[in-house]
DNA sequence: CGTCGGGCTTGATTCACGTCAAGTAATCCG
DNA sequence: CGGATTACTTGACGTGAATCAAGCCCGACG
């Protein structure tokens, strides 16, 4: 474990409540691994053995029936990402392959349940990380069953605007490929949403998007309105 | 607070782990309601007042946007449904009603914060809890992007089942339009997935259904292997 | 410099599901 | 018990997105 990457753990909400005493016992089980693209951290179907926090990098996570398999959930640095198998000894329903290189903390399965069982502060931080990935899983549920695939698209998208207004270049996680699975349609349909949401002010390029007017793309997602109505 | 709700308290997951002192001291804060048909216990968009826990009857959460309004999920006795809204302090994203009559235990959402992050043992039990609907609505984003209405369906009522084989009979949990609403599809569609089902054979009433032979239900659905491929 | 290959786009067609519209069965309530 | 209201089913039709199938763009590599 690099001096480096002790800022990037504590930068996880996991850790936000945990002393640094007890921070440090904690890792004394634990490893840092560099990783390449591609590489997969755990299988759909295998029971948990690591706890895996994202120090850097990006990590798709993947379900599959039969043949397919589409993206559910991009996740990024300080996301922890399976613990709901790993609490509850459960196999995993997703495997997490990433996206880029990147430095990923491993935890042993049996030493991280004992530590959340025991420490109270540690917990607390789940119960933090688990809400938010609640309302993320909630929120794609009702875009998957209320939305159409271009305003799933809009939704999206603003999603990822950091400001409310003006011009906005926004970068989106992965390729086109991975972004059709996260919003539940194929590739080709992405493409012809983009399309449709060019005259509203939407250009991009592969990996780059750009946003012309935000609120207008807003009232035209919003006009049915969703996360907060 | 009736003496027969102390029961139904204590089987909750929430409380798996919680000292009886603790519990007890923890409950000065709450009170229980019974509450009919249809009241509402929490709406989207609202800022969470209270955590609401089943103490028995059912509840749906459902989410709307614009007009739309679909069921997200069922939940029933033990089940503590807005915690995240109310650790984050956030307003709610789905509306809570009840589907039967119900008595609910309402604890007040600060005093709920403040005892999360003092006890252990009740943010353990959180974790526990969140756990588990992670994977629920993991399995439910698995099963709207990669199965088709049918194969839904199937799976829904698999799931139902508490046996694995022989001849069974399961009660849903509402009527056909919230099954409709979970699956997401229309009520119409839900009624010729069943049609398409019968040769298959499932028969059904308007809230029992009867599956001849699970074993060939889940070949056809687990053709497409889904929840531990 | 050319050609090879993967990712993106575009068009034509198909199909699953939604929508509209009856019709029928079940439930409620005086 | 009878009539109204609601819930479910069924059919005909329309549509959004998947699928099939080229083409295009751009970086990789001989």
């Amino acid at each position: 474990m690099r001096t480096t990457d002790m800022p990037l753990i504590r930068r996880s909400r996991l850790f936000a409540q945990v002393g640094e005493p007890d921070l440090a016992a904690m890792l004394t089980a634990c490893f840092v691994q560099t990783l390449p693209e591609g590489a997969i951290l755990c299988r759909q179907g295998e029971k948990a053995e690591f706890l895996h926090i994202v120090l850097s990098g990006r990590v798709g996570l993947f379900g599959s029936a039969g043949q397919e398999e589409t993206l559910v959930e991009f996740f990024g640095p300080g996301d922890a990402f399976i613990v709901p198998a790993v609490v509850l000894d459960a196999p995993y329903l997703l495997t997490a392959r990433l996206l880029d290189e990147g430095r990923i903390l491993m935890w042993p399965a049996a030493a991280f349940r004992a530590q959340v069982r025991a420490t109270g502060s540690l917990a607390y931080g789940a119960v933090l990380l688990l809400s938010g990935y609640w309302r993320t899983l909630i929120g794609q549920i009702k875009d998957l069953k209320l939305l159409s695939a271009i305003e799933r698209l809009s939704a999206f998208l603003l999603a990822l605007a950091p400001r409310e207004t003006g011009p906005i270049s926004v970068t989106l996680p992965g390729g086109r490929r991975l972004v059709a699975g996260r919003l539940g349609i194929t590739p080709q349909s992405l493409s012809r949403a983009f399309a449709a949401l060019r005259p509203l002010g939407v250009s991009g390029g592969s990996r780059q998007v750009t946003i012309v007017d935000p609120t207008r793309l807003r009232e035209f997602a919003g006009a049915r309105a969703l996360r907060a109505t």
